[in-house]
RNA sequence: GCCGCUUUAGCUCAGUCGGUAGAGCAACUGAUUCGUAAUCAGUAGGUCGGCGGUUCGAGUCCGCCAAGCGGCUCCA
């Protein structure tokens, strides 16, 4: 086994001698049970079981207690080094199937001489450590048993389902508490809980699982997304496409896709006729279409739909295109992974002299973007083949060639880009490599929220060609950038980052005119459609609620500007505006305020401009 | 897809030992006309996710199905 990136240091040596205490507590509990691997995480550790009976979340609290039972009892750990044979031998006789494939996998892909064992009290495992000297040095108070669930023997589902269980580890009980609070706090964030309490989708069983209506607020974001990319689109070069929702299937097996990606389709659509000839009659399949899973070879029909001259490279096609993908039913989560999303997509056709140049303008158009929307926490992963990987030639476009060179050109521009990026090997599309943003969910899920990649291969199978300056023909590269994702994943994303607060001029609703009392009604009407007229979005709340009711309505919708109109506010043509998040009230005249709004949503801006 | 859990009013949830369903918020009606986070009263709202079974009787027990949630290579 490699050494492990993180440093072995005293947490890590005690969530690794936890996750020991937790199988010994399991096999009291269930004697006679499998394991599987139990590894250190980053916020605490897990074990795998093939469990004699099933437990239960409802059995933590046995589980804990004897957990601190067996801390109690400082059992010492010691670990033996044992050659391949005797090591092989040793694990014969624990009668761990489970741990015997991986050490063979160890010993003859690894080449490894010899195996570690660690022992503490009854509890004898195959691992490479490092662990605490005692139970003893183990806080019997810094873990907590999260959660139950099922994993796959490596992850790979055609191997055996194992039962996995979860648990927070830290260095001390305050650590944890705090922790374990702050998971709780970011649950209030979760995009699911807020996508409902604001209004902005919902997924409803008789349209179908994955497949997301948005509501009136979601609308509005997805609107002032696409009005965002657009205008930067605009600026960079590209222009606008439009295209279809489905098309004929023979398109994707000469894209390649199929039959690779058929698993993630929906399934055909066939349009039958019934034929009748001298055997008799039959039903023959005259066209098949299918709902597209990638805008791309739509975009390259546009390219091919007329001659290209090198001159008019790069030629850079965009569309927000509505895509269908056939997500494995349990892998479907709000908005994160859904099964029809709309991809903030283009197409940026170019010489191999002109990728440099362009991957760096796509870069720095995901600067903008992100620098606008306050987006920091996130990481680039620059997505390479894995020559290596037994699926390779299934996964990956075999030219070992292209893939050098693209590669490199990508990781030029990386560079010369000056962002931080880390690599994730065997993470690029079939077609050629790719920079990935990664972010996190507030569960801790990480998710790829945009992505731009570097293809060399379809163009080709499509038979994509310009005229070059020889006079002769030339297959364009392409690049498939992202920057904005999908709508579904990328608004999943921003919901849980303005925890459902969004800058004005994001904002669903922009501002909340809460009169007083009736006889004030009017009068913010007035204001109101003086607002629109500048398309603020903007509303009265003229329902006969306190007045305190109505700041807390408007407060618990997450409204960013609360405007109240009483006597003096008519009287001298003000408002009195109470922002999202501040006590703080200032009057200013109307038209000030009209004015700064319309500021702050022209410059998109997260504060209100003077 | 697979493992586990969950599903009761629009939302959040209660419902004991199997005896035919309840709260708060939201909605609606009325009263109240209020100066920065919940005014008061009333009304309506349910095939207890669906189908089947056990039972004199099922929200409750059993089975199947559906949907949702947490997971499914951070790896001795």
């Amino acid at each position: 086994m490699e050494p492990q990136d993180a440093p072995h240091d005293d947490l890590y040596r005690i969530r690794h001698s936890l996750a020991h205490v937790l199988a010994q507590a399991v096999l009291q509990l269930r004697p006679g049970s499998t394991l599987g691997f139990g590894p250190p995480i980053d916020d605490g550790f897990y074990y795998d079981f093939i469990l004699t009976e099933p437990l239960s979340e409802d059995d933590f609290g046995e589980l804990e207690k004897r957990m601190r039972h067996i801390i109690k009892q400082g059992q010492k750990f010691e670990s033996e080094d044992l050659p391949a044979e005797a090591a092989l031998a040793r694990i014969d006789e624990m009668k761990e199937p489970y741990k015997k494939q991986y050490a063979q996998e160890l010993i003859e892909k690894k080449g490894l001489t010899s195996l570690s064992f660690y022992k503490n009290g009854p509890f004898l495992d195959m691992c490479e450590g490092p662990h605490v000297e005692s139970t003893r040095k183990i806080p019997t108070d810094c873990f907590k048993l999260r959660s139950i669930a099922g994993a796959y023997w490596r992850g790979d589902s055609r191997n055996a389902m194992m039962t996995r269980i979860y648990a927070w580890a830290f260095a001390d009980k305050a650590t944890l508490d705090a922790h374990v609070k702050a998971y709780q706090d970011a649950l209030a964030r979760d995009h699911k809980k807020l996508g409902r309490e604001l209004d902005i989708y919902v997924i409803d069983d008789e349209i179908g699982k994955g497949l997301p209506l948005w509501l009136p607020a979601g609308t509005v974001l997805r609107d002032e997304l696409e009005k965002l990319a657009k205008e930067l689109e605009f600026k960079d070069g590209y222009q606008r496409v439009a295209t279809p929702h489905l098309n004929k299937v023979e398109l994707f097996y000469k894209t390649g896709h199929l039959p690779y990606y058929a698993p993630h389709m929906y399934p055909v659509m066939e349009l039958k006729e019934t034929v009748t000839d001298a055997t008799g009659s039959h039903e023959v399949v005259k066209e098949a279409y299918c709902l597209k899973p990638m805008n791309c070879p739509h975009h390259h029909r546009i390219f091919a739909a007329r001659k290209r001259s090198y001159r008019d490279l790069p030629i850079r096609l965009a569309e927000y295109g509505q895509v269908y993908r056939f997500e494995d039913a349990g892998a479907l989560s709000g908005l994160l992974r859904v099964r029809g999303m709309c991809m903030n997509d283009a197409h940026i056709y170019c010489t191999e002299e002109q990728i440099e140049d362009e991957f760096l303008k796509v870069m720095d158009l995901h600067r903008r973007v992100y620098e606008i929307l306050g987006l920091s926490s996130y990481h680039l992963r620059f997505s390479t083949w894995d020559p290596e990987d037994p699926k390779g030639k299934e996964k990956y476009v075999d030219n070992p060639e292209a893939w050098a060179r693209t590669e490199a050109i990508v990781h030029r521009a990386m560079v010369k880009s000056g962002l931080p990026f880390s690599e994730g090997k065997g993470e690029a599309a079939f077609y050629g490599p790719k920079i990935d943003m990664q972010f996190k969910t507030v569960t801790g899920r990480e998710e790829t929220a945009s992505t731009n990649q570097l293809d060399f291969a379809v163009p080709e199978r499509l038979g994509l060609k310009y005229i070059g300056a020889d006079n002769k023909e030339h297959t364009p590269y392409c690049i498939h950038r992202a920057p904005l994702g999908t709508h579904e994943r990328f608004i999943a994303f921003l919901i849980e980052h303005y925890g459902g607060a969004f800058p004005t001029w994001l904002a669903p609703v922009q501002v909340r005119l809460v009169p007083v009392a009736d006889n004030f009604v009017e009068h913010a009407n007035k204001l109101r459609d003086a607002l629109r007229n500048e398309f603020v979005r903007v509303e009265v709340d003229d329902s006969n609620d306190t007045l305190n009711k109505k700041i807390r309505n408007a407060v618990t919708q997450k409204i960013p500007n609360i405007c109240v109109i009483g006597e003096r506010e008519m009287v001298d043509n003000t408002v009195t505006l109470r922002r999202y998040g501040e006590q703080r009230q200032e009057s200013m005249p109307f038209d000030t305020f009209a004015a700064r709004m319309k500021r702050a949503i022209a410059t998109r801006s997260r504060d209100l401009p003077e």
